[in-house]
This record gives C-alpha cells, sequence and structure tokens, in this order.
DNA sequence: CGTAAAGTTGAATTCTTTCAAACACGGTGG
DNA sequence: CCACCGTGTTTGAAAGAATTCAACTTTACG
C-alpha cells in the first residue's frame, strides 16, 4: 500500500485542485502549525488499494489525479460500489478512525493523492476545519441521498443516465471535461455494482440509451449526447454534490451545484 | 409549524437521552455561554410537520419523544423515506442551512423536539462540537451506506428485514424496547417508501416474514420472532447506526454498536 | 353508524436476472 | 508474425421477482 509513496513529497500548495474542498488555505496554515512536511503527495497506481475493508485506516485523503472507487464486498460475492471519488476530493473520514474500514478505496487510474496528516488534531488547532469537515460529510450524505433515492425509484435506463450525469457534472466542475466528453474508467461492471443492477443489464441499457442517442461510453470515455433529455430523465430531485463542492462552509457558495444545470 | 410550540420552555439539561447526541454536556454550558433560554424543548402533533421540503429551515434539532419520518416528493407523486428519526437523534443538519431543504421531516406521532439554537456560533464558541457534528454526519452516511447496499442487492424480504433490525436496535439501545417488540408507527406505505417497494408486495412479504416466524407487525408494534435468522438474513455488513449513537467524538465507545451484536 | 384510510388477495404484465454462449480486444510467448 | 488466452463485452432465451390493475375486507375515526 505504501509502497507506492513518491519519492518526491512536495507541499500541496501546489495543488490544481486548491479552490476546494480542504486542501487550500486550510491545510497550508496548518501544515505550518503543526511543523510537519505534510501535506504531501503521493502516487497510488491503477488497480492498487489505498485502503482496505476491514483494516483500520487512520488517515484521510484528498485526491489530486485520477479516478478512486470506494466499495465493499458482501458475504455472498456481490459487490457495492459506494461512490467514485474524482481529483479534488476528500475520502477517507468515516465515524471511527479508530475501528475498521466499512469499505475499500482502490486505484481506477494511476493517482496522485495527498495525504491529511493528523484530522483530529489539525481540528483541534483550527476549529474552522472541523465545521468544514462535517459540511463535507453532509455533502457526500446528500450525495447518497439521491443515489438511494434512485436506486430505489428509478429503472435501468434512469438509474444509469442519473450516474453519467453525476459524473459527467463532477468533472465539469473541476474543468476536467472536454465538451460533454470525459474520462470514464469504469467498467460496466463498476457501474453494474454502483446502481444495483447485473453487468447483463447494463450491457443492454447502455445500447439502449446509445440508440437513443442519450449517451454513449466507448474507449473509456462517456459523452453525453443529450444533456436535456438525460437531465429530464433522471428527475429534479438530482443535484449533483460532493465531498468538496463546498469550498466555503457558511452559505455563500451555497448553490453552485444548481447553476450549473 | 412553529403553531406547536409548547408553552412551557425548560432547559434540556433534564433530557432522558442526555448521554447521546449533541444534548448533554456541550449543550448545557453552550446554552450557558450564549445566554439564551435555549436549548428548549416543544411539542409537535402527529402528523405535523417539523419543517418541509423546498423550503429554508435554519435549525437543527433533537428529538426527544416520538418518531419523525425525514423524506422527499418526486415529480412522478412517488416519496422516498430517507430515514425514520427516533428519541435521542439528532436531524436537520445539511449542507447549507440557507438553501431549501431537500426533504420534509414529519411528526409520526406526537413528539417532543428541542431546538438547537444557533449551531454555527455554537460550533465558534466550542470547537469540540463542530468535530461532533462532522462524526455525527459521518454516522448518518455509513447508515445510509447500509440502506443503499441492501435496496441495490437484496430482495423484499431482506430489506424489511434490514429495517425491522436497524429500528429495534436502535430503539433498544436507548431502553425504548419492550422484549423484542417496539413500538411501531409506520404504515405498509412508508415502509414499501423506505426500502423501495411497492405497498402491495410489502404486504404480501409481511405476511411471509410472519408465517416464516421472523417478525411480525400488528397494531402499531413490530415483534422480532426470530432475532438470529434475520440477523443471518440481512448479512453481516449490517451495522446499526445512527445520528446519536457516538456520544464520544473520539474513537473511545467505537464500537458501541456492533457489541449488541 | 357511515365514511375514509389502511390492509389483503388474485391474476396479468413488466422489468430484471439467470444461464449459456459467442465475440472482440490486448497482451504474451512460441 | 500469429496462435493462444484472459478479460471484458455482446446477444438470446427462459425463469424469477416485483409491479400494476382491480376488487374486496378490515380498521380507525367523527
Amino acid at each position: 500500500m505504501n509502497s507506492h509513496l513518491d519519492a518526491s513529497t512536495k507541499f500541496c500548495n501546489s495543488c490544481p485542485f486548491s479552490r476546494f474542498g480542504l486542501c487550500p488555505t486550510l491545510m497550508q496554515e496548518l501544515s505550518e502549525l503543526l511543523d510537519v512536511k505534510y501535506p504531501r503527495h503521493f502516487s497510488l497506481l491503477n488497480k492498487h488499494y489505498l485502503f482496505s475493508q476491514g483494516k483500520v485506516n487512520h488517515e484521510t485523503y484528498i485526491l489530486r489525479t485520477g479516478w478512486i472507487m470506494l466499495f465493499r464486498n458482501l458475504e455472498n460475492g456481490e459487490r457495492q460500489v459506494l461512490r467514485s471519488v474524482l481529483p479534488g476530493e476528500f475520502l477517507g473520514f468515516q465515524p471511527d478512525l479508530q475501528s475498521p474500514s466499512m469499505y475499500s478505496a482502490m486505484a481506477l487510474t494511476d493517482c496522485v493523492i495527498c495525504v491529511v496528516p493528523n484530522l483530529l488534531e489539525l481540528c483541534h488547532l483550527k476549529p474552522e476545519l472541523a465545521l468544514r469537515l462535517a459540511f463535507l460529510s453532509a455533502c457526500d450524505l446528500a450525495h447518497m441521498e439521491m443515489y438511494l433515492t434512485c436506486i430505489a425509484h428509478r429503472n435501468a435506463c434512469e438509474r444509469i443516465s442519473l450516474m453519467a450525469l453525476d459524473l459527467y457534472l463532477r468533472l465539469k466542475l473541476r474543468g476536467l471535461n472536454r465538451g460533454y466528453t470525459i474520462l470514464f474508467p469504469l467498467l460496466q461492471q463498476d457501474i453494474a455494482d454502483t446502481v444495483g443492477l447485473t453487468t447483463i443489464h447494463v450491457n443492454r441499457t447502455l445500447h439502449s440509451l446509445r440508440q437513443k442517442g442519450l449517451l454513449k461510453i466507448e474507449k473509456h470515455e462517456l459523452t453525453i449526447l443529450d444533456f436535456d433529455a438525460l437531465r429530464s430523465l433522471v428527475g429534479l430531485y438530482f443535484e449533483p454534490m460532493t465531498s468538496c463542492d463546498f469550498a466555503g462552509m457558511s452559505g455563500t457558495e451555497s448553490s453552485l451545484t444548481t447553476k450549473l444545470l
């Protein structure tokens, strides 16, 4: 796991995503307070694990480059993908940092990752950080509620459309789109495990979505073919939101996401 | 909404759930710091709304007595229940307290509720509170992940079993059970909207669960007939957890919930 | 006592899964 | 350079789970 630590450990203030999440202002101040060389970044190779379900993971992280998938394995061999983590997003925080993680974090591409050192200690030094953390968790919760609602009420077409729009808009927010196209390292199996379908049915549904001119996925790229149609397909309650959308903790940047729509 | 405010406003330190959540120590200290008469409690009548989807709700609350249901209405007339809030639990916190709530909170019984005044201000005065808030949100997130996993992977029987066990254990944690029986004010429609099924199918499944001797629901009471069988039915990833289980914010009370199993 | 709301049951339909098999692609080694 | 192999994708047909539609029964409440 740590065998993928990079030799070069630079400070995070060079982070291209400093306008999002925990990374920017606060982190730098704090690292000075603590007089540590952290936060530093390291690279994690594709298919490698950042941390694993059932094992204790004390650290929290900010993903700078690449995709990471958070998932859990069930007793019956099935798998549930909880979230795909995109560049700029925060991960690893959980109710009790001393107990085993409820899920695994695996790289879907080669990644660059910032370690957030001594999060709790930092929170004590800088109360503002703790509050920000609370809002980040609340964002993750709202995001999860969106997926829950979708999976519980919508058919295959609508579920996959939601997922596509969600990922597209989250990347677009960070300027990581190329028009209506984004990088898309997920397999059909990963999509299936995210929205609660079988791989086979995902395949059929993707075929159908493409024929209808709504979206297409090929060669690890996703293209939104008809944004408005997708938008109306997934419904009004859809509101893309992720752990780092709220750079400020007061309501100032509130409807950041809705403005996109 | 506020028409149901009680005349008698007492301080929360008489709260029977002071060992859970935000309520106890911190709240009292803080209310003195702020020199306000809050936190005080009031009563909310059955079927009345604490706050509504689409409207701004600045306050956060602690439920002292009764059940509250958090849900959202979809465009097509369907409804998703996000969570049933039980006595001692915290509610109303969201990513941006200035923007409209994404869901409604409605009383399923007559309730007694504490208002948490000026949460953000309190957080500034008492940094410990902000961190606690972060952990509470993380708990809600973990809880939601549990339901998501269940809804995405399990059939009707298993979904309803999970829900029953979850509610039973959360009430038991607070001593609000009577043996294997708990009060259960939810309608079959509410169960359906919680676990993503139709009312009709919930009805059939409840019938089946009772015939199998697993659980029964009648006259607003739920009885667990075979705990172990239910436990193995819902699987290992099941871990009851709610917003107020973590009274402390360090890992000291960590596996509070798993000890129950 | 009567009405509305909630619960119950049956049969047909729809969506999704399961099982089975074929195809495409990239990498490896002979 | 090409046969081989594994992984991921594609397609078909049958089985299964949940929904829909319709009707009926019971319960709660004024």
